[in-house]
DNA sequence: CGGTCAATTGATCAGTGTCAAGGCAGGTGG
DNA sequence: CCACCTGCCTTGACACTGATCAATTGACCG
């Protein structure tokens, strides 16, 4: 299923756009870039370890992760990515994958061959650093991950990953007034904290029970904002978002860009 | 104190020649490229956090390292580096350190100028190519540490943060024979392993004890290679090494590049 | 020859994992 | 339309890994 239609690629240009500059030119480029749509059941594999894709994916809809296994099959799920995210842009140069990447929920995926990329950032030095920078901040947020893991305590985790995939969901226009879509379940979201789901379980009643957040049907709702940041030591700065930001969980004018 | 001596700028050749091919060109335009020497003491911030560098800076000599601090003054280091290595590439693109560069053991660091570096990735495609990939191996380093922290033990981290870092070293050309320079303190391992550094020193003992490894002076060796992969659950993959790669730790001929 | 910092060890404690059981909700088939 | 099934959530009891506190030893250095 091929298309001509621009309002898929505006969904990329739109993140980048709101941490790099781009020209007139760099714009139609990227708009004009080829995709193949596909659509995964929850919790498929899309490109598996040791593959080499010829493809970048960009999440339209739903939630996709990306996982390791280590020995015996204990999972560690790395980082979760959101509609708006292309989560593979780093096999662009960095082909052979050392871990898979899956869906979580139902999802649409559109598929940007790798040559059509390559093109670009030959030759456009903006589109370059813009997709650079991209994988950059995808690395920013796995040494949070390290920071989270090495550092926090489980009730620590758990409010950190709510305020960033808060966060990260408002940045893309996908939640806001405190309230946001966690579409995984509590052994998913135990997976990326490093947790047991029945540990995972605890730390959600600690915080349910001081009133600082409700998840529920799939939905968070942030009741105490400066509780869970709190809680989180949770600093923003790490995601880089762009210094216009206006957020409903963040409120310093904190330049946070560059 | 500037230098014309390529001798400085071939170590980085090096590296990036062992993942990424160059042409002639690419070689001489990054031979050619302008830096200046600095010499550090053992512990002292190179760029913090908040800071903006306009250098990205080659170890020639000594080891590195990067860590940030969550709250009330915990820290955690996110990665060490060696002669050779370019900690900082990845702020060519995202300015903002969202935590801090600092040397481990006295240092010498070659400065070379984001300026001169960006003219570099325009022009050259291989050679962005190239630098491009060695931040995304830096990443890769990042989600092993991520799945380290997440499901191993104290004695699998431990295990596993000898192999890198022999097997990083034995690639640079600075370990061989299952022998290798580890020129930090107990405190500064756990401090990357997410461990207290008590406890450190227990797994330390449980692996001397085994005949595993003996770590005395600032040295390892490596007495059973395959106890120590075991422990570890040692998957070389992330690493990216290069098909071409022998060495005395990894027998196996799988083809680990790209 | 103290002084300082790192390594080592022991004793005890807290946080998290493991095992097990029951509850709840949504989906399916009779 | 109801009964059952399945997967997820929730809770309790207990075990264990790793943290904390504290003291000693050892190595290097001025």
């Amino acid at each position: 299923m091929k298309s001509d239609d621009t309002s898929v690629m505006e969904m990329f240009l739109g993140k980048l756009e709101r941490v790099s500059d781009l020209g007139e030119e760099d714009r139609a480029a990227l708009l004009a870039l080829p995709y193949t749509i596909r659509r995964f059941g929850a919790r498929e594999d899309i490109f598996s370890y040791g593959e080499k894709p010829a493809y970048c994916c960009l999440v339209l809809d739903g939630w996709v992760h990306r996982y390791g296994i280590i020995g015996d099959g204990d999972r560690q799920i790395l980082l979760f990515y959101i509609p708006g995210d292309v989560p593979d842009l780093q096999h662009l140069f960095l082909p052979m994958l050392d871990h898979t990447l899956a869906s979580i929920t139902a999802s649409t995926l559109a598929f940007i061959p790798h040559r059509a990329l390559y093109g670009l950032v030959e030759r456009r030095p903006r589109v370059m650093a813009a997709l650079w920078r991209d994988t950059l901040i995808d690395t920013s947020m796995y040494r949070e991950r390290v920071m989270c893991l090495g550092r926090r305590s489980s009730i620590g985790r758990t409010a950190h990953f709510f305020c960033e995939m808060y966060l990260r969901q408002e940045l893309a226009g996908l939640a806001g007034d405190l309230r946001c879509s966690i579409p995984i379940t509590q052994g998913e979201i135990a997976d990326v904290l490093g947790i047991t789901p029945v540990h995972l379980n605890r730390s959600l009643r600690a915080l349910r029970s001081r009133q600082v957040i409700d998840l529920n049907g799939g939905y968070l709702t942030i009741l105490d904002r400066a509780a869970l940041i709190k809680t989180a030591e949770f600093d923003p700065t790490y995601l880089h978002m762009g210094a216009d930001l206006k957020s409903d969980l963040i409120s310093t004018r904190k330049v946070l860009v560059s």
